[in-house]
DNA sequence: GATGAATGAGGATTCATTCAT
DNA sequence: TATGAATGAATCCTCATTCAT
């Protein structure tokens, strides 16, 4: 008779259970995950994961998706309305922002990308439209913008912004496969920030 | 004109087999690699494979090594031996040296030790004995030694050589994912090298 | 008229994956015997199996074990509580008790464990502490109380209780190997009694 | 140019390899026991098994055959030919023949025959034939000479000499399962030999 | 005769997916 | 909705047997 102490919303099961799966991919990898694990981690039967998903990719997907979504707006945002000269906005919210990366989900989203990228392309696509191509564009436009502004001048930095996020990407790498290996990710990025800056001011 | 059924060539057998699992690896990752392909692709049984391996891992394993084997090398001799002032030899050697990697073997089996990494900790730590801090150590020391001639003032890159291969690291995983998405590779490690270049001439 | 696909059956399975299993094994020994085979004679898919054992082994131990189980349980009882005379108890229910064992499932076990027990040393350990270091002690324990009433003079019989069951011993090895051969087990073991009886009796 | 130190005759090559056999099936029982292993053992190649036997079957009967050749012989002869008091025989070099064999390679081949018989019969029957039969035809008709001469009163003994051996499979057995658990087998096939020798005296 | 590399059918085990309840 | 028992295709690995040398 005793009602049960709180009753999950049936709303919130995809969420739970893309949460727990997760938690398993990201320990796993996508193949050694079992959905065994990812139900029990859920707190549900295996067959309600098919009631929510048609298949364990689907499921991946939906992980993917959920660390990605709401990502980089922030920052996007950041980079649109923001007053302060670039080369502060850089040194300051950019280079927090790049530091918070390699410790956060993303990165391990990038692992599965990594790993499973080659046969999920769609997800790939989606990875880029979402974050890697704004962020670069946010980067790329900013250095840009300084550039107009006579902040900078014109180097090849304005059309490889992938060398801002290089030291971010190498951090995630180190952490994912050195984790015994100290490295200063912090100092690694903001020395890049230092040689990018003295090297594109005017 | 049937091909001999059997070959009886003991001596090539270990290599013809892990260059087979490594195009399958490449192909699919480890999990979802099948040692069926593997044996197809080497052209033999899938039996034999066992009687120069005893499982999946340990192809895995040499295949990893067979990679790694003899890829640092040339370059490290380079370092100890070049007659040529640090910054020539930045810009020369080592920078093609590095813009080769993106597109060599080498690029694959950090994708493998990324997504297989945790699940093999000694292959991880053999990757990193013989490739990654002998190079880095090898980056570190240039440096210093040119610190040590004058050539270079002390900076932050001495004890940060990951920064000299971030965007050799970013372009791996670049042609990895965004296969699609044109990126001058070259370029972009030609630019870190000026950046640093600039940054840390005396 | 189609058998349902699915029955559902939780609390049945083990018994009759166990039965299945034991009918497998008493016909092909365990190392021939095939998971597929106790799979379609219990009716149920091979990876039924692996939801209740996790093993073959677990399912050969579990065979045994259900076999072994409340075995000597009656004879022991009927040790502690008979009114009998002693040379009543032999001739009665003793024989009677051993004269069924050849022909019961037991025998099945017996050759099971002689195929296996060097490589199974815990189930002959488990046959040991439940079966025969038992029912050896009721049956050396029942001569000595003979003997202590004065019904039976003292001879090395209370100490080899083996003798009583040796004919027994036997007899389970001539049906299993030489069934065509006819042998009158129930007089082999009557007589061995009565030799035994007139051994002894004071 | 060396000779070889010596060059095994290649008449002794079959015997080698049962030997080889024999010891593996000994320690792994038919199914288990791998043509590699015995190959090694028996210091030749895989190949040149199947130059002396068919199948993996074939080595195993003619392990068994081997074993089972010119074993009761002594025996038999002794039977047919001795002088001795039918009493003085039994105690005497009766029972120290059966003394002798449950240490003896006899009992692997039991063990082994247990196993597999089932799937042998031909073997089965060979071993009946060559000495499950007559060796206790042989008792057999011992013991009904010594009825004959009086020594003997006529008892079920005489149609069953399987009395006779039964302590001797028990003792068999137990060394075979129980090796940790200490029985004086010798004692328990003497005290048998005492008890019927008790019970038939004239 | 002798070798041992090579074969391939066969078996235990796994796990995404289904479906009766 | 929700469960979890049940399925069976797929995969790693073994090993008796073959055969070029």
């Amino acid at each position: 008779m005793a009602a049960p102490r709180y009753r999950r919303r049936k709303e919130d099961r995809p969420q739970e259970i893309t949460e727990a799966a997760f938690s398993v991919f990201a320990e796993k990898g996508y193949a050694s995950a079992r959905l065994d694990e990812v139900a029990r981690r859920a707190g549900v039967s295996k067959g309600l994961l098919y009631l929510y998903f048609n298949t364990k990719e689907e499921i991946f997907k939906a992980v993917i998706k959920s660390v990605v979504i709401r990502r980089v707006d922030a920052l996007l945002d950041a980079v649109d309305t923001t007053e302060l000269p670039s080369e502060e906005f850089i040194r300051g919210p950019l280079l927090k922002f790049m530091q918070g990366v390699p410790g956060s989900p993303v990165a391990i989203v990038i692992r599965l990308l990594i790993s499973e990228g080659q046969r999920h392309p769609d997800l790939v696509d989606y990875y880029w439209d979402n974050v890697v191509s704004k962020g670069l564009a946010a980067i790329g436009g900013f250095i840009e913008r300084g550039v107009a502004r006579g902040e900078f001048r014109e180097t090849a930095v304005s059309e490889l912004p992938q060398l801002v996020i290089a030291p971010m990407m190498l951090s995630m790498i180190w952490r994912i496969l050195f984790t015994k290996r100290s490295l200063d990710t912090d100092k690694l990025m903001e020395t890049q920030i230092e040689m990018i800056l003295a090297y594109i001011k005017a």
